[in-house]
DNA sequence: CAAATAGGTATACAAATGTACGCTCAAATA
DNA sequence: TATTTGAGCGTACATTTGTATACCTATTTG
């Protein structure tokens, strides 16, 4: 039952990562985490990060593609939710928020790293909203068969204001936040009935030429 | 001829306050920037700074505010600008983007205090963007005469998705950028007109109550 | 079973940081 | 004019950092 080399590797692998989420928070972005301190919370040495991760920017990389898996893990659940009750704009956005509640730690990383120092940090998040966009833009267009473009436009306005809904939401009483929902509920409803009307025009123009 | 003491002291304030800012870039947010690292770039000894702020946040919230009056007076010229040639959300959108372009260092700031690890940082750049919020939900309710709620979550909402489209902006080439703008422009009209559609039946419901 | 491999550790070092202490000397005050 | 004040500097020190080198030892390989 002695566990074989790769098994151990791939424990103590884990061990760096769930430290180095840990020590994310409100009050700790991940640029300023050291890779010592990330070592001491995992309990190893601090050499022995290097058997794992080429530097902390690596490391860095690998959460963020952790927290977008996450992430998409949220949305087949959202998916299943709006099957379930209808709703898209609030399904989504509530089930975003919970998410964010759940586990803020992965939310302080791609929060901060949008807008962070490093270009492979950024593009990086940025591809992982892209999937949120995509599919959104894609369920828009199905339901309301609009332009491509448009519906990926909208679909870009959406994201960025529930993700901001939930930066938000960090700093805020929890008495506070069913408020800060139903705000940005009302905002993602303002873009869908506002793209509804401009997208009208073309589309009939579309379906004339289609036809 | 001979300086002032208060002359020098504020002369040598501002040296410490352009040396952080010109710190800041993509590349090196203002967290990251270290106490002898600002007093290098300023020319003077370490030991200095401390004659001017307490600490490295002091300095920030300085920076912050200092950002603040930037945005300010881009906000009234802005408003000059409307005056003279119409469309708010065309003209603001590009004042903003123009604004970004010629002094990114204080955008780079804002973008990055807002959703920083500081709590103070992020209420000071929070109270400057509501200055802009507030200003511009007044010029909804005076034109289109929403309820007050409703303006301002309107407003709000746009003025994310410009301060998001200005940091999209950082990391696109000048190509890109019009592209960019006009995507903005898109989102803000998909708002406003969404808004007036949701807003139409209560306000009518207002007036007739009042009549 | 013997040899090679590789995950983990201990020690070590140069670099950088925040800041305490004490000094200088020009401007302000009395 | 004599005294006080305070901005700016130089030195110093403890702390933390990333990482180079060498070593140990359990697993894997031949």
């Amino acid at each position: 039952m002695t566990a074989s080399r790769a098994q151990q590797k791939e424990k103590t692998r884990r061990l760096i990562i769930d430290a180095a989420l840990r020590l994310l928070s409100q009050e700790r972005s991940y640029s300023s985490l050291s890779l010592r301190e990330v070592t001491r919370e995992a309990g190893i040495a601090p050499n022995s990060f290097y058997r794992h991760f080429e530097d902390m920017e690596e490391l860095g990389l690998t959460l963020v593609d952790e927290g977008g898996v996450a992430l998409r893990q949220l949305m087949r659940k959202a998916r299943q939710r709006i099957r379930d009750r209808g709703s898209v704009i609030h399904t989504s956005v509530e089930t975003f928020m919970e998410f964010i509640q759940k586990s803020p730690h992965v939310f302080y990383l791609l929060l901060r790293e949008r807008s962070g120092t490093s270009l492979a940090f950024r593009k990086a998040v940025s591809r992982e909203l892209q999937y949120f966009i995509v599919e959104l833009a894609d369920y828009i267009q199905q339901t309301q068969n609009y332009p491509t473009a448009d519906a990926k436009i909208q679909a870009e306005a959406m994201v960025i204001l529930v993700f901001n809904a939930g930066a938000e939401a960090l700093d805020c009483k929890p008495a506070e936040l069913k408020l800060l929902t139903e705000k940005a509920i009302t905002q993602l409803r303002y873009i869908a009935r506002g793209a509804d009307i401009f997208s009208k025009g073309r589309r009939t123009e579309l379906s004339s030429s289609d036809a």
